[in-house]
DNA sequence: ATAGCAAACATTATCGTTAATGTCAAGCAT
DNA sequence: ATGCTTGACATTAACGATAATGTTTGCTAT
């Protein structure tokens, strides 16, 4: 276009005989600039290939239109399928989406600190933050909303899925296809959503007069699957809920392998009905939820925010509904 | 902290009797600043809280530190492999990463200019950009590497996998699992790799005798895998080679429902080796390549063109060798 | 004693954009 | 004709950090 250097306001407005402000504000169509400069500001912006700054613009406004998408792994399939979701719509309001991510360490405050020197105007996280992270933005009054896993003993907004009744369903959906004995695999006992999905199972499992084992609960903290499954698979089990799908595909693979028969010799349960984007050559019974509504909450929770519609300390944690799926594996 | 605003140098700088010069310069650890300074500053700025404003320091710097990455889209196993692995390289070496996802009518000039007034250092995209795009990024000299659609007709560096030798090996694999006649199912053709693994294709059924049936290849462009299943099913078909893992699981699924069995009755094939992230239920026959050393090419070239090390127009087209997986679908 | 120099910090200008004021001429009512 | 409004643009001052220069003090060499 001009030779290597980027077009800003000012050289529009030098090839106009206006200053950077009158241009600037034609662009953005205040009511203070007459039509016809207007017009003629937009065709030569056009023609001189302009692009807004918008590092400058941020800074100047003191907002970078940009939410922080907090990971602790991109490699997992529902947190993909949910960060599409917040990344279509954010882009569709204008705001752009940054990953931060690949913390095995949790939340920390140094991880904040490179997400807050970006000035983003708020954070959709899948990692429960430290207290010190929500001591920090509390301060700093930048928005964040927990996602997937609700946390009640933090004061931040949450959004997740009614994991109680999740637990409850498939288990019920496992005992109704013949399971006596039902293993759990999920992940560290301090994410809340584990235990509670773990506790749905045991009052299903009471309901139903069948017994629980709890040397049959496993906790996933670096053991592989697949040893966990071996052992389960010594003491009989004849069934396994499973925290999520991923794992529960793993569990699938492994029965396939040591040839028991699924469902008959083993039902296994998922969670969180992945199957709907990632096509499985086999179709697992899981529990599904409307991922539409929960990311529109939490985009709706997180903008309300930014925009100051609400105030600050008004935290909300939000259930949404789930249901059943019946898949082959039960 | 200090009750509601942020800190800034210059709050740390009034704070010790400097200015604001000397404080930034003594946080970068600058050759001209005291070393009693130094320690002094930068205790304060814990003390005190200071998070860098990288938006500030971008606008000066002329450099956002921030890589853009470009996918049409984020629910794609092997995208969010690779997703995963630039990102925390990216990271490593202090560059943020900032998502561009969900444009099914391509890497446009309206999208670029929503990446550039980001002010991003450089593009790492899994789209084709269209040509008008590399012109302006030619003008703004922003570097862009292509990654896994390596395109020769593009001048942008491009970095994939051998996918001619990908689609030779996995074809000889199911010949020699008795496959007679082969179909393909890939993406549209101007789609130049899934072309290419289409030749490789062909090339192997000529040198091992086996007849190509050109009606046969299919380029998914909207239809639906499992109408296309079906029609091949029709036609006696006995081996299909998907243009990867996703579009193979979803043909398993539909052979699995309509009682052929795999691998007796049909030959899978795909391409990616997505199961050594995601755990399947079934084990696929399908193409891997070494995907570390081509995100670390990638990050490379993109790398030294963000710092210039290299010419800006010095493109390269850099293929990786592949390797077959055996899996049970040949 | 004084030029010369270096260490350590201060001043000033700048990145590109935007908000808050200023200016000025045309148009209107009294 | 005078004052007042208002439309349309100009001026000035930020936003926070950093690069390019300046300034001061103390010390060394002659």
């Amino acid at each position: 276009m001009n030779g290597g250097k980027t077009v800003r306001l000012i050289d529009i407005a030098n090839r106009l005989g206006l200053t950077v402000n009158t241009v600037s504000r034609a662009l953005r169509d205040k009511s203070d600039i007459g039509a016809e400069t207007k017009e003629r500001v937009r065709n030569t912006a056009r023609e001189m290939g302009y692009i807004p700054n918008s590092i400058a613009s941020s800074l100047r406004k003191g907002s970078s239109k940009t939410i922080a998408i907090v990971f602790d792994n991109l490699v997992n399939p529902y947190f993909m399928i949910m960060a599409d979701k917040i990344h279509s719509r954010l882009d569709a309001r204008g705001y752009a989406s940054m990953i931060f991510a690949g913390y095995e360490g949790g939340f920390t405050t140094e991880i904040l600190g490179q997400i807050l020197s970006r000035k983003v105007d708020g954070i959709i996280t899948f990692l429960e933050p430290d207290l010190d992270v929500l001591r920090i933005l509390s301060t700093n009054q930048i928005p964040i909303v927990l996602l997937g896993r609700k946390n009640t003993t933090l004061e931040v907004d949450s959004v997740a899925t009614d994991d109680f009744k999740g637990g409850y369903l498939i288990t019920e959906a496992m005992i109704a296809s013949g399971a006596k004995k039902i293993a759990y695999i999920g992940v560290p006992s301090t994410v809340e959503c584990s235990v509670r999905r773990l506790n749905g199972m045991t009052k299903c499992l009471k309901d139903h007069q069948v017994p629980f084992y709890s040397e049959l609960s496993h906790f996933v903290n670096g053991e592989s699957i697949e040893q966990i499954f071996h052992k389960l698979k010594d003491s009989q089990t004849d069934a396994i809920f499973c925290f999520n799908d991923m794992i529960a595909l793993e569990v699938y693979r492994f029965a396939a392998e040591s040839g028991l028969k699924v469902p008959s010799e083993l039902k296994i349960g998922g969670f969180d009905d992945i199957q709907t984007e990632f096509k499985m050559p086999i179709k697992l019974t899981t529990i599904a939820s409307d991922r539409d509504e929960i990311v529109d909450t939490t985009i709706r929770l997180m903008l309300d925010k930014v925009r100051q519609k609400t105030p600050y300390d008004d935290y909300q944690y939000v259930d949404f509904d789930v249901r059943i799926v019946y898949g082959d594996t039960t």
